[in-house]
DNA sequence: GTCTATATTCCGATAGAC
DNA sequence: GTCTATCGGAATATAGAC
């Protein structure tokens, strides 16, 4: 695997991450290498080819992180914990996280960018189901909601958090992780 | 008021919302007027200065809405009541809503529509703050989160679940409603 | 395998016609 | 007041050089 194409992935989902899909370009990346923005044609022949493969990554990244968790045998507390560190690291970072930045231009994007994106939208929505319904059972959360809608509504709570805080600059993240630890608290 | 300048920031507002803000061109507005996109230019010099008009209009339309609710003596299930269906709306109309749509564009937006975006959400979450501090008085509501938060969390679920919808093809909107609602019910 | 020169199309915007 | 012809530049992408 070529440190180019690893720098131009990296700076791409970066890019994605903060101006949006449809705001950046080849340019942006090359210009950042000092390399020629055809260059990044080699590696990655269309744009949509690029998107592709980012929202690959991220799957594979959500997966090991998954992976890791279990083999460290974290509870469910420790496992929402975990993800929701991945926001407040994405909102320290002023990034959008990739299923709401993509989800955004869903309808300016071709099919197999959408493929990986519907697979990892389900996939985080159904291993957080899956937490919230072992940590009812366990009696370590408490809850109305079905997991489903709670699962729905700690997401989306979380994807759209980070946009309103570009917005609202004073938001306190901190403040939104504790609204939702505090609505699973026994 | 000219009649096409109404229909460009008409077109304006729904390629927005759906497309997205960079992903929208003033030739998208013109070819579907049947003019040349410099006439677009007349109306509005800069894309800027159309993306900010189209903010201030939603500005008056919600103060316009919350005013008529005022009017009409609604109690603040009713208001929240028509706050959702707004988004309701949105969803059916496979559309975001404006706050949600620009958010992810923000650090692509000049000054003058950030001060706007910026000014609509604070509006937004304000207003929402304020019929869930007095519904919970009232007895109306019941929840344990501050006010503040709470509108938070309704908001942000609301902006959020229209991006998410759009990648989960079957995600039943009546259900974040229903969520939602059930989750300030005595 | 890696990158550059170059083509083509489309973008936002100005100057000027009616 | 309303719109068109047209510009300068940036976007994505191909063909081909090293």
């Amino acid at each position: 695997m070529s440190v180019t194409r690893e720098k131009i992935m990296e700076l791409g989902e970066n890019l994605i991450r903060t101006k949006g899909y449809n705001a950046f370009s080849y340019q942006d990346i090359s210009s950042e290498l000092g390399i020629k923005n055809a260059a990044v044609h080699y590696y990655f022949p269309s744009k949509e080819n690029l998107g592709t493969s980012i929202v690959k990554t991220n799957i594979q990244r959500f997966e090991e992180m998954i992976e890791n968790m279990h083999a460290r045998n974290f509870n469910e507390w420790q496992q929402i914990e975990t993800f929701i560190k991945i926001y407040i690291k994405s909102h320290r970072e002023q990034k959008l996280c990739i299923v709401g930045a993509l989800g955004h231009d869903y309808y300016t994007l071709t099919k197999s960018t959408r493929k990986e994106l519907k697979k990892i939208t389900k996939l985080i929505l159904h291993w957080l189901t899956g937490v919230l319904t072992t940590g009812k059972e366990k009696k370590l959360f408490v809850f109305n909601e079905e997991p489903r809608n709670k699962a729905l509504l700690i997401f989306t709570c979380l994807v759209a958090s980070l946009q309103l805080a570009r917005i609202m600059e004073k938001l306190d993240y901190k403040v939104i992780q504790q609204t939702i630890i505090g609505s699973l608290k026994p």
